[in-house]
DNA sequence: AGAAGGACCAGTGGTCCGTA
DNA sequence: AGAAGGACCAGTGGTCCGTA
């Protein structure tokens, strides 16, 4: 029987070596002390449920056409990497740790074309709602499957679902403390840190955020005008709740000590 | 072939006989002048899709207890209508036109009741998001699943989706424009309508409240604060979207004609 | 190993239509 | 015939995990 507890990220799951990703330097401005939960130790919240992934039969043989290996095209980012108008539909290059301004080589994308990629969504979410009002429809506040659907049938293939929610912490940093989000940047290009690593980072910064804004990540989105159209990511607020609850236990514990939104509780985990 | 139009309310359908249903007197304060579509023409918009209704099989032979059938306690309304704690889940008794203020005598609930059912939900929506908060679980703004499950779950079992659903436009006049949701109940009740009859004839004066708010009923719903946390219901969009293309069409044949938010406009349909 | 995204799934909004 | 509501369905939010 497989053991039902998430393993997105640093989610720890049974039967997983103990991830001790990055030792954060923080970057962000914000000083961060011990920070132990985010490496580890806040694994199994709820979610008892079980996939069973029914790999999908691919009978179809008309697909002759599968992949143009004539990829030789470095456009990189910007353009929005592989693939012409051509056929058997390229994946995007992956992204890399990129300073403000730069732009990747080789088969990469940087952090601005990602950046991009959500202005882009806004960008068709504002056209669907314009058709949608037009008509007298529902009209979508947020960036919905039907906006993911939109920009596909509108060319853009190269955005995606999984893709935009994955990042769209790292975006709403970079709205709301660009400074913060750059030289958090500037930091994990330097320690060549990958990705995945940078992403994770971006986390922190924005739980303090919303310590300053009495834990109400939801208000911190909805308050700036491009992050509002942008669902607050599961994590996030999980870790938002959960940092609220340190720091509530560290102030029964220290009664009369003035708490601050910087760097993490003394304890670790939720224990008390 | 079935025909798939819609076949809720007065939408004509085929194969179903005209309907002419009332003359609206329009006791609303809002006086209404020829007012075709809204008995007819206002027939298939989109929904192309198809029911099949899957007969749902009973083998259970466990429900020996099934109908209390001693149901003479007259409790009526503000009760919650037929069924004590009792066994085998008795209906609501239906409702009926009555006048503010006035109680439904016999197997009947009145309207006060009726509207008092959106305040408890109300009450049911800020529990659910006060758990939610307390949780920091993504909080609902409006009444979803959720908070009717909840509704189900603390014994309000008198409350469910379709029938808060079918009277949300009703309950918005009530709290949009009192003493025309009042006039009217009288109006109709005097005129000895039917609930129906009287839930239809709740639409026209919304349409024109939206009128004088630029036709926006998702903005006229949300300034409300106790009926913002309602889904706009479908049709009553489709009248407003309706009303002010007659009434776009009416200023471009008639240039410089002030253009009131009283009544319907004198083409009928969507013609012109 | 790190990452992109097709595809899946539980639970939603919406309301039809078998039921009383 | 009029009405209440169980139950259904298309499309959603969310993200896993087979893929490159």
């Amino acid at each position: 029987a497989l053991d039902a507890l998430s393993q997105e990220d640093d989610w720890t799951g049974l039967s997983e070596e103990p991830v001790h990703q990055l030792e954060h330097t923080d970057a962000a401005g914000n000083n961060g002390g011990g920070g132990g939960y985010w490496d580890a130790g806040q694994a199994k919240m709820k979610k008892p449920q079980q996939r069973r992934r029914k790999k999908q039969m691919v009978t179809s043989v008309e697909t002759d056409d599968d992949m143009n290996e004539g990829d030789d095209d470095d456009d990189g980012n910007g353009g929005g990497g592989g693939g012409v108008l051509g056929i058997g539909k390229q994946r995007e290059h992956p992204f890399i740790v990129t300073e403000p301004g730069e732009v990747a080589r080789g088969k990469k994308n940087g952090l601005d074309y990602l950046f991009h990629l959500y202005e882009q969504c806004r960008e068709f979410l504002i056209q669907v709602q314009t058709i949608a009002k037009d008509r007298g429809e529902k009209c979508p506040t947020k960036v919905t499957n039907q906006v993911f659907r939109y920009a596909t049938k509108s060319g853009a293939s190269y955005i995606n679902k999984p893709k935009m929610r994955h990042y769209v912490h790292c975006y709403a940093l970079h709205c709301l403390d660009e400074e913060a989000s750059n030289a958090l940047r500037r930091a994990f290009k330097e320690r060549g840190e990958n990705v995945g690593s940078w992403r994770q980072a971006c986390y922190k910064p924005l739980v303090n955020i919303a310590c300053r804004h009495g834990w109400d990540i939801d208000a911190v989105f909805n308050a700036h005008p491009r992050l509002s159209i942008w669902y607050v990511p599961t994590k996030l607020r999980q870790l938002c709740h959960l940092e609220r609850s340190n720091a509530v236990a560290a102030a029964s514990a220290l009664v009369g000590n003035g708490i601050s939104c910087t760097g993490s509780s003394a304890s670790g985990g939720l224990g008390f």
